[in-house]
DNA sequence: CGAACTGCATTTTTT
DNA sequence: ATGCAGTTCG
């Protein structure tokens, strides 16, 4: 079975019995070469080439994922190495699983021990087994975008900065860029924030670090990041992990960024068998950090690598090809490859212009229709998109003509409200100090902490650095709170404990149904009385029924807060409709290319911002959208499009003038349109609508126990909050009034107030009268 | 506390 | 057009 975030596997370098130790094959299997006979002649050289660092240049279509899996299998069948010595890392969790299953068919033995996975799961991995080293606890959150964007909001409010000139998402993203980049916040520039910045956003930047480590979190970038600081700082930690992975495996290389090329060649530099594997030219994602650089300077980074170029094409016609190549052939910046193929010509790229939005979705809902009477599979035909907002009138189109659809790309399943509730339950029982999940769920349902229980329990913590739950404990054993918000929390929490105790004892999809019972949250939604309340009930069941699959709470986590990919009913024979940024990496028969516009593709935005090399990348998109088709590709322009409620004109994408007019045939303005044809909407196509069930993949066995021991409050208590109070001092508290100390325990004072008689109170909320 | 109103932006997306 | 977030009113 393949799992790329077995954590349970955390044992697996002890196997090694002495590393650095001379390699033998586990059992030399004679005459099994036959699984390279499948491969081409530089193919074959890109597999065979082990040792040194590689350059494996691939274009589309190329049989990349066989060379890199082939490879893998070389790799031990050779008995160069054991499975757990081989580092192999991806963007998704679907390549990673998909390189997993390969190696396994090919190798036809356990490969549990491989560390293959995504750059996020293996930093996630490694970052869970040295997390005291890093400063955080092994159970730590993994904050997903939204969470970082309130925390950063938080601290926007605690400075009172003007949010419409910082949004959160804004700052945000500028974190996110500077962790992309490799840049802890004392390897930031102060100038980099910009003019009128003021070096704000750096501080926050610290200031929103040492918050997550004061929450035991980490967000997507600081798996790396703090992975990386991790091998900077402990260079036996380094050393342990260089020493193992004598072999590394970088799927599309073009899509990394400044850390993870950072992470790669520390952990690389021992052996130096790094073997990258990515196309320059399909690189579309600088805008979330990747440097195309990386694959660029690859030479120049792996002095005496060797270079393979995979330009064999064993999935489109020549017509196809020919176009992709010439479009492409427009750019600079590329390390150039001539892609060639020996299959049939094929039919040229059609290129049609249409009048508005709404005849290009007609065009393409007739051009399937004939597609679907001459028996053409729906599976093999996509509408691929520059923007998702162009999704919806093909949708609609296909609604009309009842052709069954599916579009990738919607809202998912673990981002919906009840099940992000649901989870914040698990983390805060999973780990107390998560102060996002908590103040989520505090409230909700409603239990009467309003905003001003909220503001006691913030300013607490706040003063004492200490988590919300820590504060709540504290706090509760005084008279801070109004005493029925006392009564409900120490109810909570002690309801929060006893769930805790059951973690190791009851069946987690019980516990968790137990936890949504008894804290209220179910029936929240049973006496809710919207239209969708009993769909959230369902969703949440569904939930349940998942956990099934996963050995414990811990598991679960992990996978929602990294594998939160759409496993929909692939089975089913329909359309699918996707972003071009979607399709990297997918093929099918038939593609349509629509809205191939001047200001939507290439998009005005890109040209905004990035200038000639944001025209370069949607030149690779438009690139990447053409290779996608086996047989048949469609470019449609509109001269008229309504775009958020405008109309506008425009001309034909300048892309189109770059298409070799040789392979390709031009219809403009085609006296076609309403031919009449009213087509009745039929009752049979199936009801997709965007709703894609989510079907969990299975995990195993997830969590070391560590993570579970993890989980307790050794108050660590540095209450050293300044001033010391004695008995018979008279000071004033906020809420009571004046009062004179008759008892102190700690930071716990009791007082005789003048008007509010005695009560318990902190120290951190009272202040000394002169 | 919830409903109604206002203003605002609105590429691309994985982890 | 639309949807969302923040605000204001009952």
């Amino acid at each position: 079975m393949s799992d790329p975030f077995d954590l349970s596997a955390s044992a697996e370098p002890e196997q090694e019995p002495h590393p650095g130790a001379p390699m033998r094959a586990p059992e030399p299997i004679p005459d099994s070469r036959r699984y390279l006979d499948k491969l081409n002649e530089t193919q074959l050289k890109a597999v065979e080439t082990i040792d040194g660092p590689l350059l494996v240049l691939a274009g589309a279509g190329t049989g990349k994922t066989r060379v890199l899996t082939t490879r893998m299998g070389h790799i031990i069948l050779r008995g160069k190495s054991r499975p757990w010595e081989i580092l192999a890392v991806t963007f998704t969790n679907k390549a990673a699983r998909e390189m997993q299953e390969r190696v396994a068919d090919l190798i036809k033995r356990p490969i549990e021990s491989m560390w293959v996975g995504t750059f996020h799961a293996i930093g996630a991995r490694i970052l869970r087994r040295h997390a005291e080293a890093a400063g955080l606890k092994s159970n730590f959150t993994i904050l997903d975008t939204d969470d970082q964007i309130r925390l950063i909001k938080q601290l926007i409010d605690i400075h009172e900065i003007d949010e419409k000139r910082w949004p959160p998402r804004v700052i945000s993203g500028t974190i996110q860029r500077w962790k992309d980049r490799g840049l802890m916040p004392d390897k930031v520039t102060p100038t980099e924030g910009g003019e009128a910045d003021e070096g704000r956003v750096l501080s926050l930047y610290k200031e929103y670090q040492q918050r997550l480590l004061a929450i035991n979190a980490a967000d997507f970038g600081d798996l790396l990041l703090l992975c990386l600081k991790l091998f900077q700082e402990h260079t036996d930690i380094l050393a342990e992990y260089q020493n193992q992975f004598r072999y590394v495996l970088v799927d599309e290389y073009q899509d990394t960024n400044v850390a993870q090329y950072l992470w790669l060649r520390l952990l690389a530099q021992k052996h130096r068998n790094i073997c990258c594997v990515g196309d320059d030219d399909q690189s579309i994602y600088s805008w979330r950090g990747a440097e195309v650089g990386n694959i660029l300077r690859f030479e120049e980074d792996f002095p005496g690598s060797a270079m393979v170029r995979l330009e064999r094409n064993y999935r489109s016609t020549p017509h196809i090809l020919a176009t992709a190549s010439s479009l492409i052939a427009h750019n600079e910046d590329r390390l150039g490859k001539t892609l060639w193929t020996e299959t049939d010509e094929g039919e040229k790229i059609l290129v049609r212009g249409v009048w508005d939005g709404e005849e290009e979705a007609r065009v393409v809902g007739d051009a399937i229709e004939v597609l679907q009477h001459k028996k053409h599979k729906l599976n093999e035909i996509a509408i691929l998109v520059r923007a998702s907002f162009q999704t919806r009138e093909f949708e609609e189109r296909m609604i009309t003509l009842g052709i069954p659809y599916r579009i990738i790309g919607g809202a998912r399943f673990y981002e919906r409200q009840e099940i992000r509730d649901a989870i914040a339950y698990l983390r805060v029982i999973f780990q107390p100090d998560d102060d996002l999940a908590f103040e989520r769920i505090i409230n909700l349902p409603k239990r009467g902490i309003g905003p001003a229980a909220m503001q006691t329990i913030h300013h607490f913590a706040r003063s004492e650095r200490i988590s919300l739950t820590r504060a709540v404990l504290r706090l509760v054993e005084t008279d801070e709170f109004r005493p029925k918000v006392k009564t409900t929390l120490i109810i909570l929490m002690a309801d929060f404990d006893r769930w805790r105790g059951l973690l190791t004892v009851m069946h987690h999809p019980e516990l968790v149904s137990t936890i949504l019972d008894e804290s209220g949250y179910t029936q929240m939604w049973r006496d809710h009385k919207a239209p969708e309340a009993p769909g959230r009930l369902d969703n949440l069941k569904e939930m349940v029924a998942a956990l099934e699959e996963f050995e414990n709470i811990g598991g679960f986590l992990e996978h929602v807060s990294l594998v939160m990919e759409n496993e929909d009913s692939k089975n089913l024979d329909k359309v699918t409709i996707m972003t071009l940024h979607g399709a990297k990496g997918l093929e099918f028969e038939s593609v349509f290319l629509p809205g191939w516009e001047d200001g939507l593709f290439p998009h005005q935005r890109s040209l905004d911002d990035s200038g000639a090399s944001g025209l370069e990348e949607e030149r690779r998109l438009a690139y990447v959208g053409i290779t996608r088709a086996r047989k048949r590709a469609t470019i449609l322009y509109a001269s008229n499009r309504r775009i958020y409620g405008k109309w506008q004109s425009a001309y034909p994408s300048r892309f189109i003038d770059e298409l070799p007019t040789d392979h390709i045939s031009h219809e403009t303005n085609p006296g076609l349109g309403a031919s009449g044809r009213t087509s009745e909407p039929s009752f049979g196509f199936d009801n997709s609508d965007g709703f894609q069930q989510s079907k969990w993949q299975t995990r195993r066995k997830v969590l070391a126990q560590r993570q579970i021991d993890a989980i307790s409050y050794n108050q660590t208590d540095t209450s050293e909050s300044g001033l010391k109070f004695e008995t018979g001092e008279r000071i004033f508290h906020q809420k009571f009034g004046y009062g004179k100390i008759t008892f102190i325990d700690n930071n716990k004072l009791e007082v005789e107030f003048e008007k509010a008689g005695t009560k318990k109170v902190i120290d951190s909320f009272v202040k000394r009268t002169k």
